[in-house]
DNA sequence: CATGAATGAGCGTTCATTCAT
DNA sequence: AATGAATGAACGCTCATTCAT
C-alpha cells in the first residue's frame, strides 16, 4: 500500500491503480474514491492488525509471558505486513484530524484493545503474586505507549531495537 | 505552522500565506518554494526545541530527577510551542522516506541527544549507588522511545497521561 | 498553429487548448507538456515540408527547370500550408540555441536536403553544358540562402517579390 | 544583449537588471517598463547599424567594389556587436507581428536603405557600362534577400559560408 | 466489468510591475 | 538615484473524478 509509504496525499489515484495493475476508473467503480478507498484499505489493515491479536494464546505459563508475546507479536505482524503496519502507525496528520475520524477511531480501538490486554494481564499478575502492586491502568497505559514508540522506532528504522528486550529496566516483580 | 497539522501535502502554499497574512508570491520572495519553506519552519522547530533542551539544569539532587527533568520539560515545550511539536513528532512518512533527509537527519539527531542525556544519568546514578545497576544503552534507548511515545500520545491527544507518572512501573532503584 | 505565428515563449497552454477547442488538461492528456506539444507540431510540419519536397519530379526538361520548380514549390507550400511555414523558418532563438536542438536538428536537415537537391542539379546541369562551370557547392549553399530569404520575406510580407523572377542577376549559363 | 540570445518572451526582466549590474526597480526608473527597454535596447541596435551603414566609402573603384563592401560590412558588424545583430535579424514572431511595429518598421527601414543602396550601385553600374542592363529594383531587393539570409546564416551558424564569396554565380557584368 | 478520453478545480511557481523609503 | 519588499495576474501543470462506450 502506497498510502502507508508514500502518505495519503502524495499518493495519486493514478499510481494505486498502476500498482494494483488495473486502470483508474476501475478503482472508481469498485471504491467511490480516493477517501472511501482509503478508508477502506485502513479498515482492511487493521482487521488484519486486529484478527493477529486474536491469534493470542489465552492461557500462558506467566502473565509476564503474556504481555511479552503480545510485543513480539506486533514485530512479527511488521515483519509479515509491512505494507500495512505503515499505515496503523502513520496517523497522518490530516486524517488524525479529520472530525468523522475513522482513522483516529481505528487507532482508539486498537489501543484500547491492548490496554485492556495488558491492564488483564497485570491485574491477574498481581492477583496471583506474580508481580507486585502496581496502579494496573496507568501501568498499562504506559506500556502501551512503549509500545507503540517500539513499533513506529522499527517502522522508520529510527535505531536498532537490538539488547533491549533482556536490558529493560522494568521490574513488575 | 500549518505543516504540523495538516502535513506537508495537504498544506497548500496559499493557506500558509493566508495564515501569515501576505500573499502568496511574497512566500516565494523570502524563501524559495514549498520545499525550502518547510525545512527552514522544521530546523526553526528543532532550533527552538535544542535551545529548550540546553536549558536542563546540569546538576539537581538525584539522577532521577534528571530524567523526570527532562520527561516533564518535553511537556512544558508541547504546552509553551504548541504549533511546532507536531512538526517534530509527526514525521510525514513521504519526508521520513526522503534519502537526503533534512527531517530524518533533525530527528536522529534530537533522538540521539536524549539518549546521550539519559545514558549519562543512568551511568552516573548506578556509580554513585542511585540505581541498580542496568544495562545503559538498552535501558536509555528505550526511555527514548517512551518519552517519544508519550509526546506523541499527548500532541494528539491519544489519551489521558494523568497518573503515569507515580504509577510507573520502572524501578532503577 | 500559434507557435508559428506568436512563438514558443509567447503562446499560452490555454491559447492553444482554446484554439483547438479542447480544454486545457487535454492538451497534457495527449501530449506530454507544452515543451513535447512544440516538438511534436515542429517535427509534423517538417514531416510536412518534407513529404511536399519528395513530391519533386525527378526528371524535368533542363537542370535550371528542376531548380525553378524547387523555389515554386516552396512558395506553394507556404501558400497551402499557411500556419505550419512560419514554425519552419521562424526558429525562435531560445529554441535555436538549445543544444538538443530537435528545431535546429530538422532546420539543418531540410538545409542538407535542398543543398543537395541544388548541387545535383548544377552537376548535372555542367556536365551537360546546360550550366557554365560554376563551384558546385558553394553556389548550392548559396542558392538556398537565397531561397530561405525568400520564403522569410514571404512570410513576413516584408516585401513583394513580384518580378524578382525573370529579373534575376543570376546567370548559370 | 539578452533579448536577441534568448528573445524577449524568455527573457525576465530580472535577468536584464542582473546582466546589467544593477537592480530591478531602477530598469524602471530609466525605462518604463519591458517593452519600452525592448523597443530601446532595438532602436539602439538598430542606430549602431545605421551609423555603420553610414560609414561606406562613397567613392570606391568601382560599382561592384561598393557591392562588396556592403556585404563585407555586415560580416564586420557582426564581429563586432555580436550581441545586438541577433535582435536584428532575430525578428521574434510576436513583435513581427505588433501592430504598432517598432521592430518592423526598423526593418523594414533598414531594408529600404540597402535596397537603395544596391539600386544605387546597380544604376551607376549599368550607366558606366561595368554591369550588363539588369533590372535594377528587382535585382537589389534579391541581393538584399540573400545579404539577409547570409546574415541570418552566420548569426545561427547554420554553415559555414566559407568560399562563398569567389564562388558566387552572380554575375551582373 | 472495463477503459480511453475528458474536465473543473486548484496547486506551486514566476514575472512584470509598483511602492515605501 | 536607488532598492528591498510586496503583489495581481497569469502560467504550466496535476489530480481526483466523470462519462461515453
Amino acid at each position: 500500500m502506497l498510502f502507508g509509504t508514500t502518505g495519503f496525499d502524495a499518493t495519486t489515484t493514478l499510481e494505486i491503480a498502476k500498482e494494483a495493475d488495473v486502470t483508474e476508473p476501475l478503482v472508481y467503480y469498485h471504491f467511490k474514491g480516493k477517501d472511501k478507498l482509503f478508508t477502506h484499505s485502513l479498515e482492511l489493515a487493521f482487521k488484519g492488525y486486529f484478527s493477529r491479536l486474536r491469534e493470542l494464546p489465552e492461557h500462558t505459563a506467566t502473565e509476564f509471558q503474556k504481555i511479552v508475546n503480545l510485543i513480539i507479536l506486533h514485530f512479527k505482524i511488521e515483519d509479515d505486513l509491512p505494507e500495512q503496519m505503515p499505515m496503523i502507525v502513520t496517523t497522518s496528520p490530516a486524517k488524525l484530524h479529520d472530525p468523522k475520524g475513522i482513522c483516529l477511531k481505528n487507532i482508539k480501538r486498537a489501543r484500547q484493545f491492548v490496554v485492556n490486554y495488558i491492564r488483564g494481564c497485570l491485574h491477574a499478575g498481581i492477583k496471583n503474586g506474580e508481580f507486585r502492586k502496581v496502579p494496573a491502568s496507568a501501568t498499562a497505559n504506559m506500556l502501551v505507549v512503549l509500545l507503540n514508540g517500539l513499533v513506529r522506532q522499527r517502522v522508520y528504522q529510527l535505531s536498532e531495537s537490538k539488547g533491549m528486550k533482556d536490558a529493560s529496566p522494568f521490574s513488575l516483580s
